[in-house]
DNA sequence: TCGTTCCGAAACTGTTGCGTTCCGTAAAGA
DNA sequence: TCTTTACGGAACGCAACAGTTTCGGAACGA
């Protein structure tokens, strides 16, 4: 079909054909431009159009680089931050105070709040959108993952605890209040919810669950 | 403007003026088929000629009776059950179980789930909504604050016990689940969460947060 | 210089959906 | 019977949006 196709959405000059080299500016302007407007709009409003005229770029310079709405879409979304570091305090309760914090801060704060909300509901209707959800979370969630087992390993947490039921519980109020528009959860909160988990799966290690292991 | 005008949805036989009244049936019948139509594709993909075609019905009949299709949306989505009912069987721990069990079964199970998803979404970026979204949420959650409050006056949490807390914390892991398309939280994992959030309440209550009250 | 591919901008096509209007018909009161 | 308002159904105007094409012009290799 095309000639010197490059069809990644990377716009680097790596034109191997003839005539004029693809412009690497236009292509980082139409990421930029596609997470400003993810994030002003969600993915429901996120428009071609807008994408192009907040880029300053014609619509044919998109199509160009990315073939249809879905994959910008799916490219500008996979890039919105709410990259979570591991703080590694050698204290799993202060660990995990600082990784809900941060979490429940760029939340807030950065396009990621937004744009997981969006996914969220299309994922609720489009079965397309189910893995790509899932993916995301789970990839968020390796890095406080970690963070437990390490704890685990120290013996602040019994051998046999669940790390993935303890992260759903730990997160999911943060999720919770962000998504239904709840007060936010401060750091007074967060310690709260940390020394309240903690206790509650210390003491409950002593009555083990007969439930299914939940492969998470 | 219109003479025998009766603006709400209802679409009982109350006519005043001359003329034909209107029939009751096509109001009922428009509502059963919003809900369809709203379960089936989510608020986003809700439309007014989808409503009309599967209540057998014209558009005029229902622009009639709702304005615009977001009054429609909005009655149909209120009207969308999740009604939680008070197990009251002595035991807090038993009737968290029972609530808890129930929401996740509903949210699987009825429109309840699609329906909050869209919700969600719409709220993040639409200010209009964020009030229904909120007191949605707030109402489901006020049968379970009695519950608790039953079980604090028991002795079976200490006094200053905050509720709107606990309750967020029990909650937000099961809508987490279900929003992010995780395993459902059956009964086995439903009694670990109860046992341990309860555990921790009560020990953690040693240590008194130096938060704020949270005005929830 | 020539051919090719790029650029931004704009026009265009086709689809979808909101809200309105008109049709022939039905059900009420006067 | 006559007037008024309802009904289902269909058409219409209008706007938004995905994706394509065309335009004049610019940047590369041959």
């Amino acid at each position: 079909m095309t000639p010197g196709v490059h069809t990644t959405g990377e716009g680097a000059t790596l034109a191997r054909g003839p005539g004029r080299p693809r412009d690497a500016r236009a292509g980082v302007a139409i990421l930029e431009a596609a997470a400003r407007v993810l994030a002003a709009v969600g993915p429901q409003g996120f428009t071609v159009d807008a994408v192009a005229a907040s880029a300053g770029v014609g619509k044919a310079t998109i199509y160009r680089r990315w073939p249809t709405r879905a994959t910008l879409l799916l490219e500008a979304a996979s890039r919105l931050g709410l990259e979570l570091t591991d703080p590694d305090t050698g204290s799993l309760r202060d660990d995990l105070v600082e990784h809900l914090v941060a979490l429940g801060t760029k939340l807030r704060t950065t396009p990621s709040g937004p744009m997981l909300a969006g996914i969220i509901s299309e994922a609720a209707v489009n079965d397309e959108m189910r893995p790509h959800l899932r993916r995301w979370v789970t990839e968020r969630r390796a890095v406080a993952q970690a963070t437990v087992e390490r704890g685990v390993a120290r013996g602040e947490l019994p051998a046999g605890t669940d790390v993935g039921r303890l992260l759903d519980l730990l997160g999911g109020m943060v999720f919770f209040r962000f998504l239904t528009n709840g007060p936010a959860v401060e750091r007074p909160e967060v310690e709260w919810l940390v020394d309240t988990v903690l206790a509650g799966a210390r003491s409950a290690a002593s009555v083990p669950a007969d439930g299914s292991p939940d492969p998470a």
